[in-house]
DNA sequence: TGGATAAATGATAGCGCTATCATTTGCGGG
DNA sequence: CCCGCAAATGATAGCGCTATCATTTATCCA
């Protein structure tokens, strides 16, 4: 239908060289080139004849052959496990508005809590010679770790806190935060403690807290309910069906923990009034807007992820920088537990 | 700390070269691309040769002076207004999902609703030479509109659907979106309408729809709550201390209209019933899970933000295919209104 | 007013690949 | 046993920029 608004036919427009450029205003290459990267050292005069003939053109520069020449990028590779999760989508975020500013890219590639495809994908971006990389927790596999170690360049995990990262690490204790829910199960009296969540590293750490926790205070073996990709509601409806005789659940992220309690209302096991004691406690992890405004509202373990992606850019740029930097958590009791 | 560990001297080990494996191999370099990009031409005998040269100087083709030479970048530019809201980031992954097994990488780029930005960010994208630019919505100033025109390459809006695209465009009918929502509101007599979302023009397009179907009913003009930027919670508060008599509002998307809801709720206004009818009826757009969980239920405005992006990367690797393409939506009616 | 210094511009070469054509090698049939 | 063709490999040039140095032009004070 609109044959008239199509791109343009690249052979009676060719996209527009710096050369183009330098011969139009009567200058070298190299003066286009300057007047694109360091205005300010080129006289105004053949300045302003130079950004008249890029207008005229149209010209945008072509910053694949930019960067081979001079080895920059000007961009980074991020790697997380889905984008389609608040919980990384924040992250992602705060990493962004930190490097567009500079001049950045952001060379976005999703692994989907698949070793295989990790390297795969870490691979790809290494390709494009990003300036560093930022993932998602730490390499899974030894060749992805050797893969990041040969390139040479910056590497930011997150979400995590390894005892040697590759290079360097922005996140908090995922151990440590499930022993600090364990422990509050615990200390409310709590017996039976669930665990829900995936099978990937940080779920494991945060696992092992909640069991080492619930050992210390003398409780039975927690247990543990394995989801893999579940949506909040496949999450509440496993834990109702496979341990149905909870009573303190801790949930992998909030949006589990949402599906959790919205599955025990449905149950009719949830108090009229969100402000009761609940039969069964939940708390998820990662205070999503959405918990605040559930109800009843949802006990989690806030996690900002905006400011580890923030984080996580500042590492990535400059390499003086700690290499190791434990952002925390904070236990935000509600009305769920 | 971890000196050992950090990424290794540039000096000591710099990154090789398709040259320095062609040495090894005792091949020209011109092999070796070949044993990278098309093995099957290349004899078994010096293919593994050459593959094995690859593994032990841990070569990772440059894909930069690659992408120079070939004129072509195995990418796609994306941008997003955010992508710190599901919405659009399950249109990232949708679109992820389609470019990735084909050995596409995506750039990604936020505009953060503004225009000045947007314009930077196409180009920032089209400098790298991306062979498609996949964005949310038609590009806003007619210089950015220009920009893209000029570059060549196919350009797909999403979330809307433009009369004239620049080049194609997969969504749905904002507007009729509105329509379908204030015609709702009308059978269901609800009088005193109001409508809470940005000012961008694809809630612009809404508002439309939903003023055109409140005076066709012959209800007084709806009523707008512009809010940029703010969070569910936000919007909850705005509606409710700017227009407290409303008894029906459509929420831009469904974060909003929890927000609204569970402001309701905290003004006592919402029935303990979640099945009786509500006295704000309320609709958000999107779909999200949560809404589904919440009580009460949302009723909205079905949106597949993942199938629009995958739909958008078909379209962008595949001139032939036709121009637009409208995936609809679907009021879908639950407990809220 | 000359000469030293800074400011402005240019010439040259090369980044690491791939397109294109040329050459060599292998191989079956007359 | 050599010709002709296909398969395999190579030589050459260049993608569009920038780093680096060289050169020219303006500037200022002795």
């Amino acid at each position: 239908m609109n044959m008239e608004n199509r791109p343009s036919d690249p052979l009676k427009s060719p996209v527009p060289t710096l050369m183009a450029v330098a011969r139009m205003a009567g200058v070298s290459p190299i003066t286009v080139s300057r007047v694109v990267r360091r205005p300010d050292i080129v006289s105004s005069a053949t300045r302003l004849r130079v950004e008249d003939a890029i207008r005229k053109l149209g010209y945008v520069p072509n910053m694949v052959a930019g960067s081979l020449a001079s080895a920059r990028t000007k961009s980074v590779g991020v790697l997380v496990p889905t984008i389609a999760n608040s919980i990384f989508a924040d992250t992602v975020q705060g990493l962004s508005d930190v490097l567009e500013p500079l001049g950045f890219s952001v060379i976005l590639a999703q692994s989907g809590y698949d070793d295989r495809r990790e390297d795969r994908m870490l691979a790809a971006l290494l390709s494009r010679r990003p300036e560093a990389i930022i993932m998602v927790g730490a390499p899974v596999t030894a060749e992805g770790t050797e893969m990041l170690r040969r390139a040479g360049i910056p590497v930011v995990e997150t979400w995590e806190l390894p005892e040697v990262p590759v290079d360097a690490a922005v996140g908090f204790d995922n151990h440590d935060a499930g022993r600090v829910v364990g422990r509050h199960f615990a200390k409310a009296g709590r017996r039976r403690l669930v665990f829900v969540g995936g099978g990937d590293r940080r779920a494991t750490q945060r696992w092992h807290g909640f069991v080492e926790a619930a050992r210390q205070a003398g409780l039975a073996e927690p247990r543990r309910v394995l989801i893999e990709w579940q949506s909040g509601a496949g999450a509440g409806a496993a834990v109702l069906t496979s341990t149905p005789d909870t009573d303190a659940v801790f949930a992998a992220n909030d949006a589990y923990a949402i599906g959790l309690l919205s599955a025990l209302r449905r149950a009719n096991r949830l108090d009229p009034d969100p402000a009761a004691v609940p039969q069964v406690a939940v708390v998820g992890l990662g205070d999503l807007e959405m918990g605040r405004l559930f109800s009843p509202t949802v006990s989690t373990i806030r996690i900002d992820g905006a400011a580890i992606g923030r984080a996580a850019a500042e590492l990535a740029l400059d390499p003086a920088k700690p290499r190791r930097v434990d952002l925390g958590f904070a236990l935000i009791l509600r009305e769920s537990g």
